[in-house]
RNA sequence: GGGGCGAUGGCGGAAUUGGUAGACGCGUUGGUCUUAGGAACCAAUAUGGCAACAUGUGAAGGUUCGAGUCCUUUUCGCCCUACCA
């Protein structure tokens, strides 16, 4: 027999559908649109096993979609913009330009081969000048909107590399790359006013229905509401401070307040910012600052000020101010009040500084109440509170407090969040300049529209140090209305070049603008948006809150969730290997001898076997996927990747089970030699109920675990199938009855495996336009059904019976069938639970 | 510290609304055929037991005729977030 040449045939096909323009996708009001996104890639080099899962699940739905005479929009484009280009330029010396590009054509080959249902037509690349235009134009309309601002901010600064450090690549406050320690510096840089919208943002969450609840829930803790009220403090100094305002949710608290605390970076700082002690105070603060650990671990310091505040309660009581380590300036206003019985921070602080620990909540019913090591951050009623005392706590203690605040002119109640502004100037050369210049007195001037794009210039050197940008001074120079600017240097955050990529996919072409009105009304939102968990918050949201900036006082633009339904897929793992100096090992330099483990070249030392990672190229436990594509075949890979988990789970790699996948497909090919055989000998017209049966019952099934995302249980129903077919086959069955069914099978298989299906399919003479089977429900009715018969709740038999058997008509079946009867004979039945077409529980004593 | 998710054979995982626990795959074992097999095919495979049977979904309770599924308590693991006032 022939065996299965999934070269020739993987290639033939893919070959067709890109002369055929198969998944060219045109508005067609006529049918209901699908658009299926997964996230573009970073160009990076070669793709890998994530990509592969990642498309693979993505083609699979917009794959069924079309059958189901959806008219599907499924793009592919480049997130083309950022640092590792530029690594690699130094590192290679060359520039960041060619190296993309060159690994776009590389990537883009590579997943031609995995036979994606892909629209190649509207391609994108988001460092191309044709897409960074209409960024640079969106960025002035938010400019005019008011949506974007310049303020000072501090960064991470490498004094080596003169660089920006994103946060990430700060470890142990050195450097990732030069290892010097990172500088706070303060920088002007633009912002988004992505806190506009932080309510928006968050109610909108619940009408995400299509979205997990974990990154939901992600979501609203980053926007962070909470409820409270800004409370006035009136201090008593020599110095110029009259008033310190704090923010807490807890004003009910008050009475136990102890001290006060401020961020270091507070206004009142400037009173102390020559007094030495303070100076080094600060150093320290900044010191313990920037792994997240150490700072959950950091020990709680304070430096005592001159200051005294005032309890707005009680005016009588007066408690020192601190600067305190554990204040942050960006969250509330940067000040506190320390109330150490209700709260472990204050509490630390309080102990280690002698402040009066006064405690004001008290658990119900409890006599004697005392705080020693831990805070009570419990319910109860309030007591040492003066005329707040027996208020129950939190709600209406919280409330009246507030009231009271408020009447008295001292406090007001106030909605606080801990999203902030995002910054999304980096001072980086491969990203999307800022189409912005400065005149003389430095202040910015936007580039007029005609002469836009503002292009990245070529550059041949990457210099190993800053952002070449700043040396390039002609490029700076730019005139506007006949005054000689200089250009902003900086670019933007690449996180702006995903954040509408969705939406040009719906007019790729568009030259007058980032979309078309018509295009977008049609396509978006995206309907089944597919990615990484890891970008749950930043790329998400951002993407959220940029088509919320788009649609803001635009009558023309009001799509403001761009992803109705979201999947997260779970990453690829593999075992870690180490040789015996510790160093990793990739799996393609061992060999397995009797089950243990040693290098190719190397059978004395055998290799430590680690756990399972996801794989990464630091650890070296990647798969290729071109060089298993090579070996098994696409539809083999892509078959293999859906198997053994399911896809919102994390999925180990198995060389056994890609290789018995490979094997599955050569036996499906064997499987269709048969049929074709059996078809050409029986060319009777007979209806065989049970090729029906089997038929409908797989279609059913696919159709539901697709629908489902169980996309690992379609692998089961494939390998189900096929045996029964297998077993089947040496009934005699007619030519009409194999072609009618077989046809609907490969059918239903080919979302999985579009090249071997749509080969069959064609051996199979198929020619009309193929569509999801419909599938007749009547034939899935069972006549004869098992029925469990139960005694006191355990399994003592089954039945095959009459679906319709009455209670009666089971009880005297049962009754012959002396092995189940011994159970309940010489016992009185208490009572008889019948489920019809399910079960009996016969309960005795 | 806060939040979320999860725990089922040797392994990955199945199990609509509570109703035959372990689908399907991997691995393992036995067999057939082969010069050979790391190929193909057939069979077995939760645990204990010759068997009847008993026990089994991290642990302990509970609700129920019946619990992997619901409730309470608890242990462990993973993920996110982090001095959030």
């Amino acid at each position: 027999m022939e065996r299965y040449n999934f070269k020739l045939i993987e290639e033939k096909w893919q070959k067709k559908w890109d002369k055929n323009k198969t998944f060219l996708s045109k508005i067609d009001k006529s049918k209901k649109k699908f658009y299926c996104l997964e996230m573009f890639p970073y160009p990076s080099g070669k793709i890998h096993m994530g990509h592969v899962r990642n498309y693979t699940i993505g083609d699979v739905l917009a794959r069924f979609k079309i059958l189901n005479n959806f008219n599907v929009l499924h793009p592919m484009g480049w997130d083309s913009f950022g640092m590792p280009a530029e690594n690699a330029a130094r590192q290679n010396n060359l520039d960041p330009k060619s190296w993309t590009e060159k690994n776009i054509s590389v990537m883009k080959s590579q997943l031609k081969k995995l036979g994606l249902s892909i629209d190649w037509d509207r391609e994108i690349s988001t460092c191309s000048p044709e897409y960074y235009k209409h960024q640079q134009e969106f960025f002035l309309e938010l400019y005019d909107k008011g949506l974007v601002y310049r303020k000072e901010n501090y960064v991470n600064w490498d004094p080596v590399d003169q660089t920006v450090l994103a946060n990430e690549q700060v470890i142990d406050g050195k450097g990732w790359r030069s290892g010097a320690a990172v500088e706070r510096k303060k920088l002007n840089q633009w912002f988004f006013n992505i806190t506009k919208f932080s309510n928006e943002l968050l109610d909108n969450l619940k009408n995400l229905s299509e979205w997990p609840n974990k990154v939901k829930i992600m979501q609203q803790n980053w926007i962070g509401k909470s409820f409270g009220c800004e409370v006035s403090f009136k201090i008593n100094s020599k110095k110029d401070v009259k008033q310190i305002n704090c923010y807490t949710t807890r004003p009910d608290t008050l009475f136990g307040m102890s001290f006060l605390a401020l961020s270091v970076d507070h206004p009142v700082a400037k009173f102390y910012e020559k007094d030495p002690e303070f100076i080094k105070f600060k150093e320290e603060c900044s010191r313990t600052g920037t792994t997240e650990e150490s700072i959950a671990v950091a020990e709680k310091m304070g430096f005592k000020t001159d200051l005294e505040a005032v309890n707005p309660l009680d005016e009588k009581i007066k408690v020192p101010v601190y600067f305190a380590n554990f204040v942050l300036m960006d969250y509330g206003l940067g000040a506190v009040f320390g109330c150490p019985a209700h709260d472990q921070r204050d509490l630390d602080f309080a102990k280690k500084y002698n402040l009066k620990i006064t405690p004001v909540v008290k658990p119900d019913n409890t006599e004697n109440f005392e705080i020693k090591d831990i805070a009570y951050t419990g319910e109860g009623k309030l007591f040492n509170s003066n005329f707040l005392n027996n208020l129950k706590v939190p709600y209406e203690s919280i409330n009246k407090t507030i009231d009271y605040l408020e009447q008295k002119k001292i406090g007001k109640r106030k909605t606080n969040f801990r999203l902030k502004d995002w910054g999304i100037s980096r001072q980086r050369y491969w990203g999307c300049p800022i189409p912005i210049a400065y005149d003389e007195n430095n202040n910015p001037i936007k580039i007029p529209k005609e002469l836009l794009p503002v292009e990245l210039p070529e550059i041949k050197k990457f210099n190993s140090v800053g952002n070449p940008l700043e040396e390039m001074e002609d490029w700076k120079k730019v005139k506007i209305n006949g005054k000689t600017c200089k250009r902003e240097t900086d670019t933007l955050d690449t996180f702006v070049d995903s954040s509408w990529y969705f939406l040009r996919f719906c007019s790729a072409k568009n030259l007058e603008y980032g979309y078309d009105r018509k295009d977008a009304n049609y396509w978006m939102p995206v309907d089944q948006y597919i990615g990484g968990v890891e970008h749950a918050i930043l790329h998400l949201l951002y993407s959220r809150f940029f088509m919320h900036a788009l649609s803001y006082q635009n009558k023309d633009f009001n799509i403001k969730e761009p992803f109705k339904g979201l999947f997260t897929q779970g990453m690829v793992c593999h075992e870690t290997y180490k040789d015996r100096n510790n160093n990793w090992v990739s799996p393609d330099e061992i060999t397995t001898i009797n089950g243990r483990k040693f290098l190719k070249d190397d059978s004395k030392h055998e290799i430590k076997v680690g756990p399972s990672e996801s794989m990464s190229k630091s650890k070296r436990n990647t798969i290729d996927p071109e060089e298993i594509i090579k070996n098994f075949g696409a539809d083999a890979v892509r078959f293999f990747i859906l198997s053994d988990s399911p896809p919102e789970k994390d999925v180990q790699w198995s060389d056994e089970g890609m290789v018995s996948s490979y094997k599955f497909i050569q036996k499906l090919w064997i499987l269709n030699q048969k049929i074709l055989d059996k078809i050409k000998i029986n060319q009777s017209n007979t209806v065989d109920n049970e090729l029906k049966k089997i038929t409908s019952q797989f279609i059913q099934n696919v159709e539901i675990n697709i629908k489902n995302f169980s996309y690992n249980k379609i692998i089961a129903n494939f390998h189900e199938v096929y045996s029964k077919l297998n077993k089947i086959i040496e009934k005699k069955i007619g030519k009409v009855d194999w072609i009618t069914n077989y046809k609907d099978i490969l059918i239903a298989m080919s979302p999985v495996i579009p090249h071997f299906s749509s080969e069959c399919l064609e051996l199979l003479k198929i020619e009309e336009k193929i569509s999801w089977p419909a599938i007749d429900k009547k034939i899935l009715i069972e006549e004869n059904i098992n029925i469990v018969i139960q005694i006191n709740g355990k399994t003592r038999g089954i039945i095959s019976t009459n679906k319709d058997i009455s209670e009666e008509q089971l009880l005297s079946e049962i009754d012959k069938i002396s092995k189940i009867k011994n159970y309940y004979k010489n016992k009185i039945i208490k009572k008889k639970i019948f489920i019809p077409k399910k079960l009996i529980n016969i309960v005795v004593t």
